[in-house]
DNA sequence: TTGATAATGATATGGCATTATCATACAAAA
DNA sequence: TTTTGTATGATAATGCCATATCATTATCAA
């Protein structure tokens, strides 16, 4: 990957302007918009290599398949609404969990992810 | 799934012995210390119905595969050792979580994971 | 503009967890 | 103990995500 192709911007600018973890589906739904005949094979291509490259980063949710989003946000967790099944970030954090942990048990690192509805299908439900 | 046989008996009781989530083949592994010759099939046979029954819950982690306890216990998270990759349980929960949440964003349910290492890993690292 | 060659797109293949198949074994009722 | 039909075990089949293949296209340095 050392070329600028069409592709490859339009599938980095996908998921920098979701600004939300992605499915590689869910990325090359939304590239194929600016780039009409984009192969899922493209997709996995780029993807994995601008997460070697420290562009983008994986994320990974209890029972989904891999999504992706821009690298470098600090310590945050994640969303996902049960209704559409999107994936948002939430900036916030509970704090220090070392002292959920058993006796003897080491703390080093923890992912949460919140479940309910989104903005929009709250919205939609409460009408 | 009528007739208490041998195998299924030696796999509730693993899972119900282990008071952790195993996986499919952990409970392969463990129940084959009682019934030798015991199948992968079987074990994923007997998994589905006794969840079905409720006897066994389903637990997810991000990026693993499912892993099964014994239902019924009340909410709790889990804890995942980076050394052993086994998971326990964690009886312990940093509270209401509706709070971090973005505006507009309704929180119905949380999981979380802790990685660290666990009070056998731990020990070793230690010496 | 041209040429070398990397990237793409279509699709075959791989990898892995889980399920289906089916002959045999065994639980349990009579 | 016999009988009946469910459960088992071995393994093939499935389903799904991701990667490999390869002819073609397109990037970009010269």
């Amino acid at each position: 990957m050392e070329r600028n192709t069409r592709q490859r911007t339009a599938i980095r600018d996908a998921i920098a302007l979701a600004n939300r973890p992605l499915l590689a589906q869910e990325v090359l739904d939304a590239a194929q918009i600016h780039v009409p005949g984009l192969g899922i094979a493209t997709v996995y291509r780029n993807i994995k290599s601008l997460v070697e490259e420290d562009v983008l980063q994986e994320v990974r949710l209890p029972g989904d398949n891999p999504r992706f989003e821009i690298a470098g946000h600090k310590h945050h967790h994640h969303f996902q609404c049960s209704q559409c099944l999107r994936v948002f970030d939430v900036h916030a954090c509970p704090g220090d969990m070392s002292r959920l942990a058993p006796a003897g048990f080491t703390v080093e690192n923890h992912d949460l992810t919140l479940y309910g509805h989104c903005k929009d299908c709250a919205a939609l439900a409460g009408t």
